[in-house]
DNA sequence: ATCCATACTGCAATCGATTGCAATAACGAA
DNA sequence: TTCGTTATTGCAATCGATTGCAGTATGGAT
């Protein structure tokens, strides 16, 4: 393995020198840049990492923490996960970071000692803030660079970028009601942040309708295909003839809900109309195809490094939410 | 923030005095060792991971690599991989390394080089060759530790993880001849590892059953469902009289093609029976909920992370493919 | 009293870069 | 000729730990 003081050696400069010389730095004559530069080419020399961390205090790693739900150990829903996480993972490579990936269940270190102090990572992506974090909340009252994915409070000290759950939600609902619904369940746990955005957008869209809120067609609901089929037998059944309606907080709780609903004989959508969340990949492959609400995972993942890249600048970084798009299937066709 | 040398004059001894107690190294008087513990604890004090990597030229840290299939700029089944991350996630935390993680699509730097020379990271784990990947045996020519998930050649000089998949492939295609079915197509892209394990296991059930192949059979699709839809429609509905059986090589490709058959008025089960491969969340609540093979994800984990730590401890490490489960489901139940 | 083994402890070098500051050279101006 | 500038370059300290080797003290054996 070589080293920087190989490439000074073989071109006869200092270290010094040849570490300006290979961030081209203007400081050093030019000749002199190009002749290091160029044999540090041809020897296929790269500064050591750990070595630079340890002199620059800069680790260019990013660490990127997937919360799970405290009960159910299960993130947002996973398909969408791994999208985002996708593009997170693109965005940072070009952008010249690692990207270190850590999952946390339960108990756990202390983000800003395990990944700041101890110069693990330059910064936090933190995807999936369950039931208002506290960690979350302590991170802001620190110099921590971070953004996180979820549903902004609208008064967080911290940045925060996500989908319009409550007008996605809002859109879904209006459309079943459009499609002639008029007693519609919402399925989701609402004490998750981002769930109860969709919850609200729920209750606008029955509200604009000038339908009635009932408490029995509000079921709490986690984040699993299983549990919305439970659910719905459980709940749902007693409340047929009249229940015509279905919006599901995430697409695997639809999934499942309409998994129980054919098992019993209910026709989707003729006699229930059913709409989901995420827009999952089978979601446009299941009978009948769901319709759902699609986040816009690509640029939610982009901004979310560009707006902690910008916050490591030293600049202030907003909270954004962006649009999503409603996706009318047949699970919702009744005209 | 603390250093060694705050914690050494603190418990009044030399650096190095408090570096080994830190460690308990037993050369260190046991009544200093626990003073200089107790007052690391008392200030919270960590060793700086850059400082210590930058000695002993270790990272205590595992790259990831997830690959790319070429063409589709897809991985083996989505949902798969997730759970798969989430356990060697869970199981490098629990031996104290950190995940790197990098999704290579197409160009790429080079693993050793970049990993491993630059000590960005101990080891590899490579999840997904695709279609024979060069950079793997270049890989095991050279002397970093790796693991890689997805097929054994049998005969590779590098370590593998994976299912059985020739044998579960067997399997299913065996109950789906138990079932009563004589034309069975296979769904999938055989130009891929382990893909092809899952073909040949599709072979030998045909065979062991006396059934001829039939290369009209045999269709090349990609990882999606909609790609498993597409196919269907384009190819398997000339052959509909006849046809009486799918086997897909995952579930995503079960369901499109399930959804087209749905849409093309053919029932499933009773015209024609439908098998795939990976058991992801939906598979249970679609309908008719789909058989199945099942991986054995958290053992596929585990192994990894374990062989890859014996590997790095200098020891051989062989290849295991773990067994797998045929689920059997209603897509199936013909009798 | 002398010597040696044993048990600790600390000095100082090392890992591989980065960077403030000083040193040198070259050049024109006074 | 002398001096201030500007352009380059290099010395040496620094980041925070780890570790080979040498040094000291203690106690027992002879």
């Amino acid at each position: 393995m070589m080293t920087l003081a190989d490439i000074a050696a073989l071109a006869e400069v200092s270290e010094s020198t040849a570490s300006r010389a290979l961030r081209d730095n203007p400081v050093v004559n030019k000749e002199t840049r190009l002749k290091v530069q160029q044999i540090a080419q041809q020897y296929q020399f790269n500064v050591n990492p750990t070595a630079r961390s340890l002199r620059t205090q800069k680790s260019y790693t990013i660490a990127v923490i997937i919360l799970f739900d405290a009960k159910s150990q299960q993130a947002i829903s996973d398909p969408f996960l791994l999208e985002i996480l996708g593009v997170i993972a693109d965005e940072l490579t070009h952008k010249g970071y690692d990207m270190l990936l850590s999952t946390s269940k339960t108990k756990d270190k202390d983000w800003k000692t395990y990944y700041i102090d101890a110069k693990r990572a330059d910064g936090l992506i933190i995807i999936g803030q369950g039931e208002h974090d506290q960690r979350i909340e302590q991170l802001s009252h620190s110099r921590v660079p971070f953004v996180v994915w979820g549903a902004s409070s609208g008064h967080d000290n911290f940045t925060v970028v996500g989908s319009q759950n409550r007008s996605g939600a809002e859109a879904a609902v209006s459309h079943l009601v459009a499609q002639g619904c008029k007693h519609i369940a919402f399925l989701g746990d609402y004490r998750h942040n981002e769930i109860e955005q969709r919850y609200l957008g729920y209750q606008d869209a029955l509200q604009k309708a000038g339908l009635a809120l009932n408490a029995d067609y509000e079921l709490i609901t986690d984040f699993t295909a299983q549990d919305g089929y439970l659910k719905t037998q459980q709940q749902l059944f007693p409340l047929l003839p009249e229940l015509d309606g279905i919006f599901a907080a995430s697409d695997a709780i639809a999934l499942g809900a309409m998994k129980a609903l054919q098992e019993h004989g209910v026709q989707v959508p003729q006699q229930l109309a059913v709409a989901g969340f995420d827009d999952i990949a089978m979601s446009a492959y299941c009978s009948p195809a769901l319709t759902t609400v699609k986040q816009d995972t690509i640029n939610g993942g982009k901004l979310l490094v560009y707006k902690l890249l910008q916050q490591m600048d030293g600049e202030q970084a907003e909270s954004e939410l962006l649009p999503v798009r409603l996706l009318t299937r047949q699970s919702s066709a009744r005209s």
